[in-house]
DNA sequence: GATACCAATGCATGCGGATGCAATCAAGCG
DNA sequence: CGCTTGATTGCATCCGCATGCATTGGTATC
């Protein structure tokens, strides 16, 4: 029993007092956090021990697994991760940053269960400006973060800084040519290909595009596509608005558009916010009848882009397969960082609304 | 200088080769994260300089900073955030708890720039089912973090928990009369005797209430106090379904509200989405007007409530005023851990749309 | 010019847990 | 019954940084 007293108090090189620094065991929880030390002590055992009853795969026998796990109890122990991390440079964080606009709301949540089924926890970033990626990546890096998923837009400087200091980098919907940027996304080509294909099938002819910001790369992805399929299909070359992703915008946009002489008989939004935007700039301001007058479809699977009042013709993101995918793939690399980089896509799902004519 | 290299190696006890164990100066960046001690001997100063030159307040000559910074640089150094925290108990991380559902989507954006703005950072956990709580608790604690924000609700027990282990704790929009259960809110009374006032002052009087879930203590409030003024003014005694804040549970509550033999002229909903939902039963299903045929009434201020489509008269609540006074509360308690429990309660705003007919 | 004083710097140590290694113990085996 | 073997357990040390303390050098004071 000498023997393991001395063995808890921490292997100080010159311990004048070599009882009073050991505080009694009786007075817990009084402010100063529990270590395994404490448990150790109260539990009789070497922190050694306590060590590996807390880690997984740990060389403990039962019987003294149960009775640290009773000490542990009645102190109120839990391991200290930071201390943890510290030696086993794994933080068990992920990194998640979004950018502000355009995310669908549910993301970040479905993106939290399916890190909690793996143990891991979400450190959260919103990204404004551009400086708030510098802070972003500084201090993802400063908690050796294990991994992140990212559904903003980075520079590649900062992929590359990411990239040599071993971080693997998952982007959602976002796709870079670049070692390290892995990816998902949703085949916006096809779905949009989808739309415009029952559009014109159903005879429309005039089109109106409502892009997304000129420097989306989303938006560029779904608008060329769009345009692409109109070329091929034969279609007049449409007029195109550059909006901002928001409903505000959408309304503008669509203001825009019957402002010209040539108006639109199927309008073609890069996201569904902007076309829920569209069709009340429509039916309020324009007094247009939607789809009788207009078209309009969207893309995402916004769920209020499916309440009755819009009943959006959308193609829809698997979402949940998406974002299942994009932490898939953050853990293999995680586990093997040399796995090569790559970019999975998902076929959307083409949602027929009554926002649009298709027949 | 001899005797600067001797105090760059850690001072182990027995280093039987002195200088294989320190990796050559040229050779950074490859994998091994950079440390204080390797800046320090980049530099050819002391671990410790190194150390106070990053630290607030830390006594460094200018000369000395100078050096060390660009040392900093040229190997691409951040101190570590883990082992900092190991040493000062100081996470700099807020953890922000949200349940799934009911939560202005906007919120966490909000509450990130405002943690940014103080250096803080967000750990994120969303609740689905009770378990969640517990291990969100759980983690919390092992990874230190200075405090709590929360959007859902908490047991007692873990209230409480968090009080013994010292974490302050705001809630938002959830009160507890617990000590050390902060709160900020909005004054979800006074908005619901608004549109009370207002709804019966242009005649409504056969008022149909679409409650949340029982349990909601959200719900309960505004409920009660829709409930409570309707009696003040004479009006009957309204029905009251229990919904579950989503649009589809509006849809639903609205259906059964109509099925009765007094079909309301007024129905007053706990949140916005319900109202929505109420909203779209009422034209697409039960082909009524609003606000001709039937008033509806929400509370929140959730953006889709007012697109045009809807126009919904509600309450909105101060989100960035709440969010800010929340941080501002938080961090006041982390500065002061002995600060009284308070609670500060906000006016809403009255958001007149055309969803009910106000004269 | 000697003493007092302050700023700058280095040294040693600790934060709490994980793990290589050695020591121990028990069971198994011939 | 002695030795081998494997499973437990304890010991010492390290992770990277922050800080109390001692030391140094330089400046101010009379």
């Amino acid at each position: 029993m000498a023997k393991l007293n001395s063995s808890l108090s921490r292997p100080k090189s010159t311990s004048p007092k070599p009882k009073s620094t050991l505080p009694a065991d009786d007075q817990i929880g009084s402010g100063h956090a529990v270590t395994s030390y404490d448990v150790a002590r109260h539990a009789g055992v070497s922190q050694s021990a306590v060590s590996r009853c807390f880690t997984p795969g740990g060389s403990v026998s039962d019987k003294m697994r149960a009775r640290i796990k009773q000490a542990a109890d009645e102190l109120g122990y839990q391991p200290n991760a930071i201390a943890r991390m510290l030696f086993t440079k794994r933080s068990n964080l992920i990194a998640v940053i979004v950018a502000n606009l355009g995310v669908n709301p549910d993301f970040t949540s479905i993106l939290s269960k399916h890190l909690i089924e793996r143990g891991l926890n979400l450190l959260f970033f919103t990204l404004d400006q551009e400086a708030d990626a510098e802070r972003a990546i500084e201090q993802l890096w400063q908690y050796r973060v294990d991994g992140v998923i990212s559904a903003s837009e980075l520079s590649e400087a900062h992929i590359s800084l990411l990239r040599e200091r071993g971080i693997p980098l998952v982007f959602i919907n976002r796709l870079y040519e670049i070692t390290g940027a892995n990816s998902v996304g949703c085949d916006h080509a096809e779905g949009e290909r989808w739309l415009i294909d029952r559009l014109v099938q159903a005879g429309h002819k005039n089109f109106g595009i409502v892009a997304g910001p000129k420097l989306s790369a989303v938006s560029r992805l779904r608008t060329h596509a769009a345009l692409d399929r109109l070329q091929v299909l034969g279609i007049d070359k449409p007029a195109i608005i550059y909006g901002d992703f928001t409903y505000e915008g959408g309304r503008q946009a669509m203001r825009t558009l019957f402002e010209g002489k040539k108006r639109p008989d199927a309008v073609v939004c890069a996201n569904d916010l902007m076309a829920i935007g569209c069709i009340d700039e429509a039916r309020e301001v324009l007094s247009l009848g939607i789809p009788d007058q207009v078209s309009v479809v969207g893309f995402d699977g916004l769920s209020p882009g499916q309440w009755s009042a819009f009943s959006l013709t959308t193609v829809r993101q698997p979402m949940q397969s998406m974002v299942k995918a994009a932490v898939d793939m953050l853990v293999a690399r995680i586990a093997d960082p040399a796995l090569a980089t790559e970019r999975r896509v998902f076929s959307g799902e083409l949602v027929e609304g009554h926002s649009a004519r298709l027949k």
